[in-house]
DNA sequence: TAACTATTAATAGTAATACTATTATCTTTG
DNA sequence: CAAAGATAATAGTATTACTATTAATAGTTA
Protein backbone atom coordinates (compact mmCIF):
# COMPACT_ATOMS: atom_id res chain seq x y z
CA UNK A 1 0.00 0.00 0.00
CA UNK A 2 1.33 3.33 -0.62
CA UNK A 3 0.73 6.60 -0.24
CA UNK A 4 -2.79 6.51 1.66
CA UNK A 5 -3.50 10.10 1.51
CA UNK A 6 -0.95 11.91 2.08
CA UNK A 7 -2.51 14.44 4.88
CA UNK A 8 -3.88 12.46 7.36
CA UNK A 9 -2.78 12.89 10.87
CA UNK A 10 -3.22 10.20 13.71
CA UNK A 11 -4.22 11.42 16.95
CA UNK A 12 -2.34 9.76 20.09
CA UNK A 13 -3.80 10.62 23.25
CA UNK A 14 -2.21 12.85 24.59
CA UNK A 15 -1.56 11.60 28.23
CA UNK A 16 1.12 9.89 26.29
CA UNK A 17 3.73 12.34 25.79
CA UNK A 18 4.81 15.64 27.69
CA UNK A 19 5.31 17.30 24.97
CA UNK A 20 4.06 16.12 21.46
CA UNK A 21 6.57 14.74 19.09
CA UNK A 22 5.26 15.35 16.14
CA UNK A 23 5.76 19.05 16.45
CA UNK A 24 9.54 19.78 16.51
CA UNK A 25 12.29 18.36 14.16
CA UNK A 26 13.49 16.64 17.50
CA UNK A 27 9.96 15.12 18.82
CA UNK A 28 10.18 13.80 14.87
CA UNK A 29 13.86 12.39 15.16
CA UNK A 30 12.97 10.95 18.84
CA UNK A 31 9.88 9.03 17.25
CA UNK A 32 11.84 7.68 13.96
CA UNK A 33 15.17 6.86 16.12
CA UNK A 34 13.11 4.92 18.95
CA UNK A 35 11.52 2.82 16.41
CA UNK A 36 15.29 1.66 14.53
CA UNK A 37 16.61 1.49 17.93
CA UNK A 38 13.79 -0.80 19.37
CA UNK A 39 14.16 -3.03 16.41
CA UNK A 40 17.60 -3.42 16.47
CA UNK A 41 18.53 -3.99 20.42
CA UNK A 42 15.36 -4.55 22.07
CA UNK A 43 12.94 -2.87 24.53
CA UNK A 44 14.69 -4.43 27.60
CA UNK A 45 17.96 -2.57 26.48
CA UNK A 46 16.86 0.39 25.17
CA UNK A 47 17.27 3.41 27.08
CA UNK A 48 16.83 7.15 26.72
CA UNK A 49 20.82 7.58 27.15
CA UNK A 50 21.58 5.39 24.17
CA UNK A 51 18.79 7.04 21.77
CA UNK A 52 20.25 10.56 22.88
CA UNK A 53 23.74 9.30 21.79
CA UNK A 54 22.28 8.21 18.39
CA UNK A 55 20.51 11.06 17.77
CA UNK A 56 23.36 13.38 19.01
CA UNK A 57 20.78 14.44 21.39
CA UNK A 58 20.99 14.56 24.72
CA UNK A 59 18.92 11.98 27.16
CA UNK A 60 17.21 14.74 29.20
CA UNK A 61 15.97 16.29 26.22
CA UNK A 62 14.29 13.05 25.62
CA UNK A 63 12.59 13.74 28.95
CA UNK A 64 10.70 16.03 28.22
CA UNK A 65 8.64 14.51 25.55
CA UNK A 66 8.31 11.08 26.77
CA UNK A 67 7.65 10.99 30.61
CA UNK A 68 9.69 7.16 30.07
CA UNK A 69 10.12 4.51 27.91
CA UNK A 70 7.24 2.46 28.87
CA UNK A 71 5.17 5.38 27.41
CA UNK A 72 7.12 6.05 24.27
CA UNK A 73 6.44 2.33 23.38
CA UNK A 74 2.41 3.16 24.17
CA UNK A 75 2.58 6.11 21.88
CA UNK A 76 4.02 4.16 19.26
CA UNK A 77 1.90 1.21 19.88
CA UNK A 78 -1.49 3.80 19.64
CA UNK A 79 -0.05 5.22 16.56
CA UNK A 80 0.12 1.40 14.86
CA UNK A 81 -3.18 0.76 15.70
CA UNK A 82 -4.98 3.74 14.75
CA UNK A 83 -3.11 3.51 11.96
CA UNK A 84 -4.49 -0.38 11.55
CA UNK A 85 -8.12 1.13 11.82
CA UNK A 86 -7.49 3.83 9.55
CA UNK A 87 -6.06 0.80 6.68
CA UNK A 88 -9.03 -1.48 7.97
CA UNK A 89 -12.09 1.34 7.36
CA UNK A 90 -10.04 2.15 3.72
CA UNK A 91 -10.29 -1.33 2.56
CA UNK A 92 -13.85 -2.33 3.64
CA UNK A 93 -15.10 1.51 2.92
CA UNK A 94 -18.01 0.81 0.32
CA UNK A 95 -17.97 -2.82 -0.03
CA UNK A 96 -21.62 -4.25 0.08
CA UNK A 97 -21.28 -8.10 0.67
CA UNK A 98 -20.45 -8.54 4.50
CA UNK A 99 -18.23 -11.38 3.89
CA UNK A 100 -16.26 -9.83 1.43
CA UNK A 101 -15.99 -6.84 4.07
CA UNK A 102 -14.97 -9.29 6.87
CA UNK A 103 -12.34 -11.24 4.47
CA UNK A 104 -10.69 -7.69 3.66
CA UNK A 105 -10.49 -6.64 7.16
CA UNK A 106 -9.06 -9.87 8.62
CA UNK A 107 -6.35 -10.29 5.60
CA UNK A 108 -5.17 -6.30 6.44
CA UNK A 109 -4.89 -7.15 10.00
CA UNK A 110 -2.89 -10.40 9.48
CA UNK A 111 -1.58 -10.03 6.42
CA UNK A 112 2.23 -8.86 6.61
CA UNK A 113 2.79 -4.47 6.31
CA UNK A 114 4.79 -2.87 3.88
CA UNK A 115 6.46 0.62 4.25
CA UNK A 116 3.69 3.11 3.92
CA UNK A 117 5.11 6.78 2.84
CA UNK A 118 2.39 8.34 5.05
CA UNK A 119 4.54 9.69 7.76
CA UNK A 120 8.09 9.88 6.72
CA UNK A 121 9.68 9.93 10.04
CA UNK A 122 7.61 6.48 10.81
CA UNK A 123 8.80 3.45 9.13
CA UNK A 124 5.56 0.94 9.33
CA UNK A 125 7.41 -1.69 8.40
CA UNK A 126 9.74 -1.61 11.42
CA UNK A 127 7.07 -0.58 13.68
CA UNK A 128 5.05 -3.59 12.72
CA UNK A 129 8.05 -5.65 13.80
CA UNK A 130 8.67 -3.48 17.33
CA UNK A 131 4.68 -4.19 18.07
CA UNK A 132 5.48 -8.00 16.72
CA UNK A 133 8.11 -8.85 19.32
CA UNK A 134 6.88 -5.72 21.73
CA UNK A 135 3.30 -5.03 22.02
CA UNK A 136 2.61 -7.59 24.63
CA UNK A 137 4.57 -5.75 27.09
CA UNK A 138 2.33 -2.99 26.90
CA UNK A 139 -0.44 -4.94 28.32
CA UNK A 140 1.51 -7.17 31.03
CA UNK A 141 2.02 -4.84 33.31
CA UNK A 142 0.98 -4.37 36.90
CA UNK A 143 -0.56 -1.07 35.57
CA UNK A 144 -2.84 -2.33 32.77
CA UNK A 145 -6.15 -1.35 35.10
CA UNK A 146 -4.86 2.11 35.23
CA UNK A 147 -3.68 2.70 31.75
CA UNK A 148 -7.00 1.47 30.96
CA UNK A 149 -9.06 3.45 32.64
CA UNK A 150 -6.13 6.50 31.15
CA UNK A 151 -7.82 5.33 27.83
CA UNK A 152 -4.48 4.36 26.33
CA UNK A 153 -5.96 1.13 24.57
CA UNK A 154 -8.57 2.39 23.06
CA UNK A 155 -6.55 2.42 19.74
CA UNK A 156 -6.14 -0.96 19.79
CA UNK A 157 -10.02 -1.98 20.98
CA UNK A 158 -11.37 0.07 18.30
CA UNK A 159 -9.15 -2.79 15.83
CA UNK A 160 -10.69 -5.15 17.97
CA UNK A 161 -14.51 -3.62 17.57
CA UNK A 162 -14.15 -3.25 13.83
CA UNK A 163 -13.92 -7.26 13.46
CA UNK A 164 -16.57 -7.59 15.75
CA UNK A 165 -19.11 -5.55 13.93
CA UNK A 166 -18.07 -7.22 10.50
CA UNK A 167 -18.36 -10.38 12.94
CA UNK A 168 -22.13 -9.64 13.91
CA UNK A 169 -23.19 -8.39 10.71
CA UNK A 170 -22.63 -11.62 9.00
CA UNK A 171 -24.39 -13.49 12.24
CA UNK A 172 -25.49 -11.65 15.55
CA UNK A 173 -26.52 -14.72 17.13
CA UNK A 174 -22.66 -15.78 17.26
CA UNK A 175 -22.37 -15.72 20.71
CA UNK A 176 -18.38 -15.24 21.00
CA UNK A 177 -17.71 -12.64 18.33
CA UNK A 178 -15.43 -10.23 20.53
CA UNK A 179 -13.43 -13.31 21.92
CA UNK A 180 -13.24 -14.50 18.03
CA UNK A 181 -12.10 -11.21 16.97
CA UNK A 182 -9.48 -10.66 19.92
CA UNK A 183 -8.10 -13.70 19.55
CA UNK A 184 -7.56 -13.07 15.50
CA UNK A 185 -5.44 -9.85 16.54
CA UNK A 186 -3.54 -11.09 19.04
CA UNK A 187 -2.86 -14.54 17.08
CA UNK A 188 -2.06 -12.51 14.29
CA UNK A 189 1.07 -11.25 16.31
CA UNK A 190 1.95 -14.16 17.88
CA UNK A 191 2.09 -16.29 14.50
CA UNK A 192 4.18 -13.68 13.21
CA UNK A 193 6.35 -14.21 16.05
CA UNK A 194 6.39 -17.94 16.05
CA UNK A 195 7.08 -18.12 12.37
CA UNK A 196 10.14 -16.30 12.66
CA UNK A 197 11.68 -17.77 16.06
CA UNK A 198 9.60 -21.09 17.13
CA UNK A 199 9.15 -22.34 13.22
CA UNK A 200 8.09 -25.49 14.54
CA UNK A 201 5.07 -24.79 15.60
CA UNK A 202 3.76 -22.62 13.23
CA UNK A 203 2.74 -23.89 9.52
CA UNK A 204 4.08 -20.42 8.23
CA UNK A 205 7.25 -19.78 6.87
CA UNK A 206 8.70 -16.56 7.04
CA UNK A 207 7.94 -15.29 3.66
CA UNK A 208 3.99 -16.40 4.08
CA UNK A 209 1.17 -14.60 5.61
CA UNK A 210 -1.25 -16.34 7.93
CA UNK A 211 -4.48 -14.88 6.47
CA UNK A 212 -5.39 -18.10 4.95
CA UNK A 213 -5.98 -19.21 8.09
CA UNK A 214 -7.67 -17.06 10.09
CA UNK A 215 -10.10 -16.11 7.02
CA UNK A 216 -11.07 -19.76 6.75
CA UNK A 217 -10.86 -20.37 10.86
CA UNK A 218 -13.57 -17.33 11.46
CA UNK A 219 -15.63 -18.11 8.40
CA UNK A 220 -16.12 -21.89 9.28
CA UNK A 221 -16.44 -20.97 13.18
CA UNK A 222 -19.55 -18.19 12.45
CA UNK A 223 -21.23 -19.51 9.33
CA UNK B 1 -8.29 -31.75 40.32
CA UNK B 2 -6.79 -33.25 43.37
CA UNK B 3 -3.99 -35.59 43.91
CA UNK B 4 -2.84 -37.20 41.02
CA UNK B 5 -0.44 -39.57 41.69
CA UNK B 6 1.43 -37.94 44.69
CA UNK B 7 5.05 -39.36 43.80
CA UNK B 8 5.51 -37.72 40.24
CA UNK B 9 8.26 -35.69 39.59
CA UNK B 10 8.34 -33.28 37.34
CA UNK B 11 11.83 -32.94 35.89
CA UNK B 12 13.00 -29.11 34.69
CA UNK B 13 16.31 -28.56 32.26
CA UNK B 14 19.28 -28.33 34.73
CA UNK B 15 20.77 -25.40 32.39
CA UNK B 16 17.52 -23.03 34.19
CA UNK B 17 19.58 -23.33 37.38
CA UNK B 18 22.90 -23.32 39.46
CA UNK B 19 21.49 -25.66 42.45
CA UNK B 20 18.36 -27.72 41.67
CA UNK B 21 16.03 -26.02 43.88
CA UNK B 22 13.72 -29.36 44.78
CA UNK B 23 16.55 -30.61 46.58
CA UNK B 24 16.84 -28.51 49.89
CA UNK B 25 14.65 -26.67 52.33
CA UNK B 26 15.81 -23.09 50.80
CA UNK B 27 15.22 -24.18 47.22
CA UNK B 28 11.82 -25.21 47.90
CA UNK B 29 11.38 -21.85 50.11
CA UNK B 30 12.43 -20.17 46.91
CA UNK B 31 10.26 -21.57 44.41
CA UNK B 32 6.96 -20.98 46.68
CA UNK B 33 7.72 -17.96 47.90
CA UNK B 34 8.75 -16.70 44.21
CA UNK B 35 5.44 -17.35 42.95
CA UNK B 36 3.56 -15.44 45.29
CA UNK B 37 6.06 -12.52 45.02
CA UNK B 38 6.10 -12.34 41.62
CA UNK B 39 1.91 -12.51 42.07
CA UNK B 40 1.55 -9.90 44.21
CA UNK B 41 4.19 -7.04 42.91
CA UNK B 42 4.72 -8.47 39.27
CA UNK B 43 7.73 -9.61 37.97
CA UNK B 44 9.23 -6.34 36.70
CA UNK B 45 9.25 -5.30 40.70
CA UNK B 46 10.14 -8.78 41.62
CA UNK B 47 14.26 -9.31 43.23
CA UNK B 48 16.01 -11.60 44.42
CA UNK B 49 16.74 -8.61 47.35
CA UNK B 50 13.06 -8.79 48.10
CA UNK B 51 12.76 -12.40 47.57
CA UNK B 52 15.12 -12.53 50.52
CA UNK B 53 13.96 -10.54 52.96
CA UNK B 54 10.12 -12.74 52.45
CA UNK B 55 11.99 -15.84 52.56
CA UNK B 56 14.41 -14.45 55.71
CA UNK B 57 17.17 -15.50 53.77
CA UNK B 58 20.02 -13.70 51.93
CA UNK B 59 20.03 -12.42 48.22
CA UNK B 60 23.13 -13.84 47.42
CA UNK B 61 22.17 -17.20 48.89
CA UNK B 62 19.31 -16.99 46.10
CA UNK B 63 22.03 -16.60 43.45
CA UNK B 64 23.13 -19.78 44.26
CA UNK B 65 19.99 -21.54 43.20
CA UNK B 66 19.46 -19.16 39.71
CA UNK B 67 21.49 -16.90 38.03
CA UNK B 68 18.77 -14.25 37.35
CA UNK B 69 15.17 -13.50 37.61
CA UNK B 70 14.42 -14.22 34.18
CA UNK B 71 15.67 -17.94 34.75
CA UNK B 72 13.33 -18.15 37.68
CA UNK B 73 10.79 -17.40 35.80
CA UNK B 74 11.24 -19.80 32.95
CA UNK B 75 11.97 -22.12 35.30
CA UNK B 76 8.05 -21.55 37.24
CA UNK B 77 7.28 -21.82 33.16
CA UNK B 78 8.69 -25.04 32.23
CA UNK B 79 6.88 -26.82 35.52
CA UNK B 80 3.92 -24.99 34.28
CA UNK B 81 4.00 -26.24 30.75
CA UNK B 82 5.47 -29.66 32.41
CA UNK B 83 2.46 -30.39 34.35
CA UNK B 84 0.19 -29.18 31.74
CA UNK B 85 1.15 -32.03 29.41
CA UNK B 86 1.07 -34.64 31.88
CA UNK B 87 -2.89 -33.42 32.76
CA UNK B 88 -3.56 -33.79 29.00
CA UNK B 89 -2.14 -37.21 29.05
CA UNK B 90 -3.79 -37.67 32.13
CA UNK B 91 -7.32 -36.66 30.50
CA UNK B 92 -6.84 -38.07 27.04
CA UNK B 93 -6.01 -41.57 28.35
CA UNK B 94 -7.53 -44.40 27.31
CA UNK B 95 -10.37 -42.47 25.54
CA UNK B 96 -10.80 -43.82 22.10
CA UNK B 97 -12.95 -41.28 20.00
CA UNK B 98 -10.69 -39.27 19.06
CA UNK B 99 -13.32 -36.01 19.06
CA UNK B 100 -13.50 -36.58 22.88
CA UNK B 101 -10.14 -36.93 23.13
CA UNK B 102 -9.79 -33.33 21.32
CA UNK B 103 -12.25 -32.14 23.53
CA UNK B 104 -10.90 -32.83 26.79
CA UNK B 105 -7.18 -31.59 25.62
CA UNK B 106 -8.50 -28.70 24.86
CA UNK B 107 -10.28 -28.31 28.02
CA UNK B 108 -7.31 -29.39 29.92
CA UNK B 109 -5.61 -26.04 28.51
CA UNK B 110 -8.09 -23.63 28.62
CA UNK B 111 -10.19 -24.18 31.88
CA UNK B 112 -9.67 -22.20 34.96
CA UNK B 113 -7.12 -24.45 37.49
CA UNK B 114 -8.04 -25.42 40.75
CA UNK B 115 -5.43 -25.79 42.84
CA UNK B 116 -3.38 -29.56 42.96
CA UNK B 117 -1.58 -31.06 45.96
CA UNK B 118 0.57 -33.02 44.02
CA UNK B 119 3.95 -30.44 45.32
CA UNK B 120 3.39 -28.68 48.36
CA UNK B 121 5.70 -25.80 47.75
CA UNK B 122 4.11 -25.34 44.73
CA UNK B 123 0.98 -23.45 44.14
CA UNK B 124 -0.64 -24.26 40.75
CA UNK B 125 -3.49 -21.80 41.28
CA UNK B 126 -1.15 -19.10 41.34
CA UNK B 127 1.18 -20.01 39.19
CA UNK B 128 -1.52 -20.04 36.45
CA UNK B 129 -1.84 -16.26 37.70
CA UNK B 130 1.68 -15.87 36.58
CA UNK B 131 1.50 -17.58 33.42
CA UNK B 132 -1.29 -16.01 32.25
CA UNK B 133 0.21 -12.49 33.51
CA UNK B 134 4.13 -13.35 32.57
CA UNK B 135 4.61 -15.88 30.54
CA UNK B 136 4.60 -13.51 27.17
CA UNK B 137 7.92 -12.08 28.80
CA UNK B 138 9.80 -15.29 28.76
CA UNK B 139 9.02 -15.51 25.02
CA UNK B 140 9.43 -11.80 23.75
CA UNK B 141 12.74 -11.32 24.67
CA UNK B 142 15.77 -10.69 22.15
CA UNK B 143 17.29 -14.35 23.12
CA UNK B 144 14.76 -16.07 22.65
CA UNK B 145 16.86 -17.87 19.45
CA UNK B 146 19.10 -18.76 22.01
CA UNK B 147 17.00 -19.91 24.92
CA UNK B 148 14.61 -21.65 22.06
CA UNK B 149 18.35 -23.67 21.12
CA UNK B 150 18.99 -24.41 24.34
CA UNK B 151 15.32 -26.15 24.40
CA UNK B 152 14.01 -23.93 27.47
CA UNK B 153 10.91 -23.94 25.18
CA UNK B 154 10.67 -27.82 24.57
CA UNK B 155 7.84 -28.33 27.20
CA UNK B 156 5.76 -25.46 26.09
CA UNK B 157 5.93 -27.01 22.23
CA UNK B 158 5.29 -30.44 23.49
CA UNK B 159 1.70 -29.47 24.94
CA UNK B 160 1.13 -27.54 21.42
CA UNK B 161 2.45 -31.03 20.05
CA UNK B 162 -0.25 -32.61 22.05
CA UNK B 163 -3.26 -30.40 20.60
CA UNK B 164 -1.44 -31.11 17.41
CA UNK B 165 -1.75 -34.93 17.54
CA UNK B 166 -5.57 -34.82 18.54
CA UNK B 167 -6.17 -32.66 15.73
CA UNK B 168 -4.38 -34.85 13.36
CA UNK B 169 -6.28 -37.80 14.65
CA UNK B 170 -9.33 -36.15 13.25
CA UNK B 171 -8.42 -34.52 10.25
CA UNK B 172 -5.48 -35.42 8.43
CA UNK B 173 -6.17 -33.10 5.55
CA UNK B 174 -6.21 -29.74 7.80
CA UNK B 175 -3.18 -27.92 6.67
CA UNK B 176 -3.10 -25.70 9.63
CA UNK B 177 -2.86 -27.77 12.79
CA UNK B 178 0.35 -26.41 14.11
CA UNK B 179 -1.03 -22.42 13.56
CA UNK B 180 -4.69 -24.27 15.11
CA UNK B 181 -2.81 -25.84 18.17
CA UNK B 182 -0.38 -22.62 19.02
CA UNK B 183 -2.93 -19.83 18.83
CA UNK B 184 -5.43 -21.96 21.13
CA UNK B 185 -2.74 -22.22 23.90
CA UNK B 186 -1.69 -18.83 23.17
CA UNK B 187 -5.16 -17.41 23.04
CA UNK B 188 -6.52 -19.31 26.56
CA UNK B 189 -4.03 -17.59 28.07
CA UNK B 190 -4.88 -14.30 26.48
CA UNK B 191 -8.63 -14.73 27.01
CA UNK B 192 -8.07 -15.44 30.57
CA UNK B 193 -5.95 -11.65 30.82
CA UNK B 194 -9.08 -10.46 29.11
CA UNK B 195 -11.64 -11.05 31.14
CA UNK B 196 -9.44 -9.67 34.06
CA UNK B 197 -7.98 -6.40 33.08
CA UNK B 198 -9.86 -5.23 29.65
CA UNK B 199 -13.40 -6.88 29.75
CA UNK B 200 -14.93 -5.11 27.07
CA UNK B 201 -13.28 -7.11 24.04
CA UNK B 202 -13.78 -10.62 25.17
CA UNK B 203 -17.22 -12.43 26.03
CA UNK B 204 -15.91 -14.20 28.99
CA UNK B 205 -16.85 -13.18 32.55
CA UNK B 206 -14.32 -13.53 35.34
CA UNK B 207 -15.94 -16.62 36.86
CA UNK B 208 -16.65 -18.62 33.52
CA UNK B 209 -14.16 -20.39 31.31
CA UNK B 210 -13.60 -20.06 27.69
CA UNK B 211 -13.14 -23.76 27.11
CA UNK B 212 -16.79 -23.94 24.97
CA UNK B 213 -15.44 -21.29 22.81
CA UNK B 214 -11.95 -22.96 21.74
CA UNK B 215 -13.90 -26.57 21.38
CA UNK B 216 -16.47 -24.86 18.70
CA UNK B 217 -13.67 -23.07 17.11
CA UNK B 218 -11.38 -26.14 16.63
CA UNK B 219 -14.50 -28.19 15.76
CA UNK B 220 -16.10 -26.21 13.11
CA UNK B 221 -12.63 -25.36 11.56
CA UNK B 222 -11.44 -28.73 11.21
CA UNK B 223 -14.14 -31.19 10.60
C1' DT C 1 18.77 46.02 18.65
C1' DA C 2 17.55 44.72 23.15
C1' DA C 3 14.77 41.78 25.72
C1' DC C 4 12.03 38.11 26.51
C1' DT C 5 10.76 33.31 25.70
C1' DA C 6 11.14 28.75 24.37
C1' DT C 7 13.93 24.99 23.38
C1' DT C 8 17.75 22.19 23.83
C1' DA C 9 22.39 20.71 25.67
C1' DA C 10 25.51 19.73 29.31
C1' DT C 11 26.53 18.39 33.71
C1' DA C 12 25.86 16.41 37.98
C1' DG C 13 23.58 13.77 41.13
C1' DT C 14 20.34 10.03 43.30
C1' DA C 15 18.05 5.75 44.46
C1' DA C 16 17.43 1.35 42.92
C1' DT C 17 18.69 -2.72 40.36
C1' DA C 18 21.23 -6.70 39.14
C1' DC C 19 24.59 -8.52 40.00
C1' DT C 20 29.90 -10.34 42.00
C1' DA C 21 33.26 -11.28 45.52
C1' DT C 22 34.83 -12.26 50.00
C1' DT C 23 34.61 -13.93 54.37
C1' DA C 24 32.35 -15.89 58.32
C1' DT C 25 29.41 -19.17 60.26
C1' DC C 26 26.70 -23.08 60.60
C1' DT C 27 25.47 -27.97 59.44
C1' DT C 28 26.17 -32.39 57.90
C1' DT C 29 28.59 -36.50 57.24
C1' DG C 30 32.69 -39.76 56.98
C1' DC D 1 36.33 -34.25 65.33
C1' DA D 2 37.63 -32.56 60.89
C1' DA D 3 36.57 -31.51 56.35
C1' DA D 4 33.24 -30.35 53.03
C1' DG D 5 29.36 -28.08 51.72
C1' DA D 6 25.70 -24.78 52.30
C1' DT D 7 24.20 -20.44 53.84
C1' DA D 8 24.43 -15.61 55.76
C1' DA D 9 26.40 -11.11 56.03
C1' DT D 10 28.70 -7.48 54.19
C1' DA D 11 30.54 -4.68 50.81
C1' DG D 12 31.18 -3.15 46.37
C1' DT D 13 30.34 -2.21 41.08
C1' DA D 14 28.25 -0.84 36.75
C1' DT D 15 24.09 0.45 34.88
C1' DT D 16 19.52 2.24 34.80
C1' DA D 17 15.95 5.46 35.16
C1' DC D 18 15.36 9.13 36.38
C1' DT D 19 15.56 14.69 38.50
C1' DA D 20 17.52 19.20 38.96
C1' DT D 21 20.17 22.97 37.65
C1' DT D 22 22.41 25.86 34.70
C1' DA D 23 24.14 27.32 30.25
C1' DA D 24 23.75 28.02 25.37
C1' DT D 25 21.13 28.89 21.36
C1' DA D 26 17.38 30.41 18.42
C1' DG D 27 13.30 32.76 17.36
C1' DT D 28 9.99 36.57 18.30
C1' DT D 29 8.46 40.79 19.57
C1' DA D 30 8.55 45.81 21.43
Amino acid sequence: MQNIIPNIKITINDKLYVKDPETSELGRNILKNSIELIDKIGFEAFTFKKLGEQIQSNESSIYRYFENKHKLLMYLSSWYWSWMEYRIVLATANLIDPVEKLEKAIRTVTETIADDEATPYINELILNRIIIEEFSKTIRTKNVDDENKAGFFLVYKNVINRLVSAIEEINPNYPYSKSLASTVVESALHQQFLKQHLKTITNFSEQDCSSSFFIDLVKKTIL
